[in-house]
DNA sequence: GTCTATAGCCAGATAGAC
DNA sequence: GTCTATCTGGCTATAGAC
């Protein structure tokens, strides 16, 4: 029987320790300040992931697994290239303004430890680009699409949608805009990324 | 009077500290490391430059300065916009080939300290967008272009370059590629990325 | 389950010989 | 300038009372 204050307390550390994790990473991150951010004792966090390792495993996959079925989506999912396009430009890019700290967290330990992705890969049921490669071929063969590598528009849809959140700081910078004229930016993205990708592979 | 040997000294230092923070991030980052990695005395890494700080930061604006005249180009040269696409676009992937952990380190030490760039800005003289916007307002006005917000443009136009060396590890197990498949798959984006966008912008 | 106190370790920094 | 030895503080983790 697990009482519902242990729930509490496990959910409420989960989610102090995603938030100091995505702010500072695996190595910055410190058991104190995510212990305040909960606000409950340092200890605790001991007493329910054991390790510092273990609690950042459990905030890493809960984040990754996020992020990893809309990707998926595009990949697998029967919707034609179009509405694929729109729809996860769509519902990625409004789901990242709500968590704008998740792309960067999660390519930043990526970058740290690359053998992790195997692992992910290994854990899930992880579809092969070969059903979104075929519907490209297809489309292109059949004279809907101008000529494309798959592998490379999928690159382009990934770089279009989750680079906004990456580069925030730096694209800030070097457009001189405020954190509002910033996320007014991002809002316009939910469509405008779709049309710059559809405008690039239709035929003129 | 300095001795080649002290330039020498301080190079090997700012080399190796280039090549571990790059890895490890300034948190994850060990000064026994860095003089593992220079092959010299660990003490010697303070006598040269006093704490791991100031170390990182010589090696960050190191790095940043490489980073920020290509994108300096696309905003201010007088080359026209399809030109600077095709040479960005160019020049960009074909340096970060030769330096893949460039992006990544930057991007991740501006999100963790955001306030960074203001200072990075105002020690450069760091042109505004407003040659760029000029430029794609006229284009469009002119029908050259279909229309499109400058600020749009140059966020695709860095996303399109610099995402497939930051989500490298990303990209690489969604698509199951090997490094050195996706090696190539990067030499061809010299010249991909460029005709995406240059496919995207111009009238039908 | 929750707390205090502390063990044990490791990293950045410095002192001081040469 | 370069080395060895060491200080100092901070961090993860645990022991043990309640």
């Amino acid at each position: 029987m697990i009482k519902t204050k242990d729930i509490s307390a496990e959910e409420k550390i989960l989610n102090a320790a995603r938030r100091v994790f995505e702010n500072k990473g695996m190595a910055g991150a410190r058991m104190q300040e995510i212990a305040n951010e909960a606000k409950i004792n340092k200890s605790l966090l001991h007493y329910y992931y054991r390790s510092k390792q273990l609690l950042f495993e459990a905030v890493f996959k809960t984040a990754f697994n996020k992020l990893a079925p809309q990707i998926n989506t595009v990949l697998n999912s029967d919707q034609s290239i179009c509405e694929k396009i729109k729809n996860f430009s769509n519902n990625y890019t409004t789901f990242m303004i709500k968590h704008p700290y998740l792309p960067n967290f999660i390519l930043q330990e990526l970058n740290r430890n690359p053998e992790f992705v195997k692992e992910l890969i290994s854990t899930k049921t992880f579809p092969s680009m070969n059903n979104f490669k075929n519907q490209i071929s297809d489309a292109v063969k059949k004279g809907k699409i101008r000529p494309i590598e798959a592998e490379q528009l999928f690159i382009n849809i990934l770089a279009l949608n989750i680079f906004p959140f990456i580069g925030a700081p730096l694209i800030k910078g070097f457009i001189n805009a405020t954190d509002k004229e910033y996320k007014t930016i991002l809002e316009r993205r939910k469509t405008e990324v779709s049309d710059f990708i559809i405008q690039s592979i239709k035929l003129k």
